[in-house]
DNA sequence: GTTAGTGCAAACCTTTTGCAGCTCT
DNA sequence: AGAGCTGCAAAAGGTTTGCACTAAC
């Protein structure tokens, strides 16, 4: 649990632990998805219906500043909003099925290996790093060409093994002309 | 000159090239910068007036979905914008220096190995790659450690090398209460 | 001449702000 | 008690859309 050493961490710069914060400490923590601020809006909704979707924002940017959480973009697969997850894991890349939306974690040593030639490359303190990847996962590779080959409908029966990010939000729903 | 070859990749794809596209391809391919649309749109004004900012949008979404530029974040060291570079370059890194917007890019091997190393691991298709990190420039990081030990107002002096991003735009600046 | 592309205005999504009232410590 | 937080409403930034007109091929 993550949101031990976070609760402590902020309670040393004197940041109050409302009910609120809790509230959305514990869904960052315990979903091991990587949440958008709507989404986790609607779950904490769901524990406290009078929470502000305002108060989400703020949170996160505490969070954020405070280096707790990590933002991500995700490749912008689900639309321009941000997602975030807890820093306690090693540093790692984000994969990103462009077609599926599975998010994979690539964690190794070529990583640590960039991180350490831009340092002593540039002189450069890093303090945030992220590698987003898109493209297409094996499942979807099979799929598109069998989509391209054959050029009809098919059922889609896919492997899903992880986090799949939700289909891209429709954008743009105007009264209809 | 990446703009001849994508020109040659729009011609191709039965792309028109109309005048706010040219004039928009050439800032692109000459600015060595990153630019995002609003810094784009201001310089292609001065070359037409008439050019409309959401014709920026359209040109960029369109060579973005071609694969001709790549969108990058910069860390969101200005803001939420999004920014553009030509793809003619070797894949590199973005190093975004947090405290004067200095942006340097790595290229080298350990990005590469990592490439492969998810390719091979995930029998990932991959498509988009971005790599940005975030932290102090070797300047600044002096700059810092003065600030700190004397906590003074001083001259800054500044050994400026390389694309510094425009500061952080001011947001919000609403009517004064 | 066709069809894609443009400009304009307006809408839309995501995030931030001002402010007054509430609540942790 | 009082600084910090919250909720609410409203606004702002960045981007996209509908539509009628224009221009590239």
């Amino acid at each position: 649990m993550a949101s031990a050493s976070i609760r402590g961490s902020l309670k040393e710069r004197g940041v109050r632990l409302t009910r609120q914060r809790q509230i959305l400490l514990d869904l960052i923590d315990k979903s091991g998805k990587h949440l958008d601020a709507e989404t986790l809006f609607q779950l904490a909704k769901q524990q406290d219906a009078k929470l502000n979707r305002v108060t989400v924002y703020r949170t996160l940017k505490l969070l954020k500043t405070g280096g707790l959480i990590d933002e991500l973009d995700l490749m912008h697969y689900g639309g321009d909003q941000h997602y975030y997850e807890t820093r306690m894991k090693q540093e790692h890349a984000h994969i990103i099925c462009l077609r599926c939306g599975k998010v994979e974690e690539f964690f190794g040593e070529p990583l640590m290996r960039l991180r350490r030639q831009i340092e002593s490359h540039f002189g450069f303190e890093i303090l945030l790093a992220r590698t987003e990847v898109g493209g297409y996962c094996a499942n979807c590779q099979a799929q598109r060409a069998r989509e391209v080959e054959e050029a009809r409908g098919l059922a889609d029966g896919r492997v899903d093994e992880g986090e799949t990010l939700p289909a891209p939000r429709a954008k743009r729903r105007r009264k209809q002309t």
